[in-house]
DNA sequence: CGAAACTTTGATCTCTGTCAAGATTAGTGG
DNA sequence: CCACTAATCTTGACAGAGATCAAAGTTTCG
């Protein structure tokens, strides 16, 4: 098979087979090392990725030199929604990482003939969303600790969607990263997994963390769910 | 007309005027007085919201009685996208409001059967995750000078798109919901807003603010644009 | 007119950003 | 395999922006 597909794509919630396959035919295997660009805000999107393995990060640069991490995007996501005009951020390789690649032209064909790959865009679109939102939610209100925490927490989740996760969850992306994600400085990100590997809730090891006092459930602040783990 | 549909739907952008009619007739107006809550996070999505008329702020409550604000939305938006399986935000009114009710069965009924509708959803979605992208990099990164005066900005520019704005541009909302928006304290939104008039930037008026001396592209840090008329 | 809600200003304290230095890891070439 | 350099990570000291607590001023509305 000449093309690595993303096998996780839209988390398997697949309806129309037969339109899944003209999908993947449309994607040109592609691949990135470690760090490199995919590419830059503002430019038009005659191309759209998704991601079959590795981590990318979306970004924002800033005009001051630092920049905001919108978002880690995971296997079976894709770069942004394929069918907006243009990207309205940058992506580079967290790892090495391998991507389809698809022609927005086919792409928007592909979408204007199948209801059910339509639905799929939307329903990544919604999806994109709700979780900028809840992101919104931890950059207005939560504190470096319940920043850290949440963030930690809903890597595994994502991590856990895809595989079972080992007992050390891999975090391959750099502290700055996650600074950046998280609206902090990389010297508030590590005093504060200090701080949590003091509390132990977490443990801190070579390639990852070991989330030995964070429940599947200690959202923290977070309107459904009740706080825990967190009080002091 | 029984139905005051939103006039400024989709900005005007209609790619196709008999299938906007349709819209038109699934919808339903309904009136909400000041304060009143629309629908509530969570709950199912059996009908969605266009508003017509006012302003509605869209928000998540967190667990401790604090909320925060996604987005203020204007007329001729949808308060949330409409083919959502589940709300996950609550809205509220800001002062009165009309708005139009779609069953979302309908809805989906139109969307499934007008390509020209499904593109306008997905526009709608593309534009909100902009809003929320932008969002991200205030929050993140902006000091409680940049929130306000990019807030204003925006407010201005959101209204000006929709008609000929005042000189005093108004402020329906509360400072509270300012606060909640840009993850601050309504103290310090305060505090702020005399600071930029002691700069002669603004002028805090009774219903509004007087943009004297924020530029059009006082866009701050942003990315694309130049830092102005907020450095020191 | 009076009470409730909202807004503004003040004083103080805390968290996190900033600056600085040291520790650890990764990468490179001999 | 080791030495050496560069990059990344961790910890410390300090200062400042904004949160918090408190009170006074203003608007709204019954």
């Amino acid at each position: 098979m000449p093309c690595a597909f993303f096998p996780t794509l839209f988390r398997g919630k697949v309806a129309n087979v037969s339109e899944f396959r003209k999908l993947q035919q449309l994607a040109t295997p592609v691949y990135f090392r470690s760090g490199t660009t995919i590419f830059a805000e503002q430019t038009r999107t005659k191309v759209t990725f998704g991601l079959s393995r590795g981590v990318v990060r979306l970004y924002k640069p800033l005009a001051d030199g630092r920049r905001r991490i919108l978002t880690f995007a995971l296997p079976g996501d894709f770069l942004g929604i394929p069918l907006a005009e243009r990207h309205n951020f940058s992506a580079d390789a967290v790892g090495d990482v391998a991507l389809c690649r698809f022609s927005r032209h086919d792409l928007e064909g592909l979408v204007g003939s199948s209801s059910s790959v339509m639905q799929l865009m939307i329903d990544f679109a919604i999806r994109e969303l709700g979780m900028a939102q809840d992101h919104l939610l931890l950059l207005g209100t939560g504190s470096a600790e319940e920043r850290v925490a949440m963030f930690l927490i809903s890597w595994r989740d994502r991590l856990a969607r895809l595989n079972s996760v080992p007992e050390e969850i891999p975090l391959p992306m750099r502290r700055q990263d996650i600074a950046d994600f998280l609206g902090l400085e990389l010297e508030t990100v590590c005093r504060t997994l200090t701080k949590l590997e003091r509390k132990n809730a977490i443990r801190v090891g070579p390639t990852g963390v070991f989330l030995t006092g964070l429940g599947r459930d200690a959202a923290g602040f977070r309107s459904s769910s009740a706080a825990t783990a967190l009080t002091p």
